[in-house]
DNA sequence: TATTGTTATACTCTATAACTATA
DNA sequence: TATAGTTATAGAGTATAACAATA
């Protein structure tokens, strides 16, 4: 407990840098695939065919929000929609393109220069180690939406 | 560069987690000095007295912004504006309330739960380290804004 | 009555552009 | 002509609420 303010902050915010520069470099690798961001997630997470709302609670959005993102992966030739177990849920599937996409994305996401090219693999599991360290300590985020009248 | 796509992509989701951990808990610290986020990271910039463009620069966003920040800031009595040197340019000042709060919000930040009560000061120098590594290799992200029709 | 997905709407955040005043 | 700050507007992203079909 003995950390100073000036550790804490500059800790802090080399994390955040960090975080956003991997954001980038994602970023990156899902332009160069001719996707924007929100579509590469979810094109990565569609290992197998998933329904919409499994689908909002691993992106960690709303519901609404993956009807959009379904129509446009459907647009590009990407996914499609098919039935599911129940009548009432349909699962987003890829079609042999967005398959082909998503292994092409996976490719360059790990290529990228993020990790490979910087750490070597003591490194790699060292952080990794550390970092879960401070997230299993950290109290999970409850309220994402303050509300601050203003 | 022998790293895994699952490894790549591990450690890059560990990563941005923790990051949103660290900015959440930033964020309760925030709030209970009674500041939204974007309030209490101008209060805790403001060591000294600061243009609106220098504000701007730090919180890495458009100064049209600041306008609005150092408006909610007076209305809450933490801060006011000064003349600065040239007549065009005004300053930013915390008024005394707006120090203590900054003093007790930094004090919050320090104290949280994030690094302090979980490394030790050996893991946080190699944690740092590990980070600042990953930082330096990473190129520069240049344009934040991608356009795609859609 | 509860749940899935959809639609329509509203809200938040932030950037862009036009404007005033200084330099 | 260039710069600091302000104002007004617009855009992207995302949530909320109402709705239809199914369970």
């Amino acid at each position: 407990m003995d950390i100073t303010v000036a550790e804490s902050r500059t800790l802090a915010r080399t994390l955040v840098k960090t975080a956003e520069a991997a954001k980038h470099a994602f970023n990156r690798a899902a332009q160069s695939c001719g996707l924007p961001l929100h579509l590469a997630r979810a094109v990565l997470l569609l290992e197998k065919p998933m329904s919409m709302r499994h689908i909002a609670a691993e992106l960690a959005c709303d519901p609404s929000h993956v009807t959009g993102i379904a129509d446009q992966l459907a647009r590009r030739g990407l996914a499609e929609r098919v039935p599911g177990a129940d009548r009432r849920t349909r699962l987003v599937q890829l079609t042999d393109s967005g398959e082909e996409t998503r292994d092409r994305l996976a490719a360059q996401v790990a290529a990228g220069p993020m990790f490979g090219a910087t750490l070597t693999a003591a490194q790699r599991r060292q952080l990794l180690e550390l970092l879960e360290e401070v997230l299993a300590a950290t109290p999970a985020a409850e309220d994402l939406h303050p509300r601050t009248a203003d």
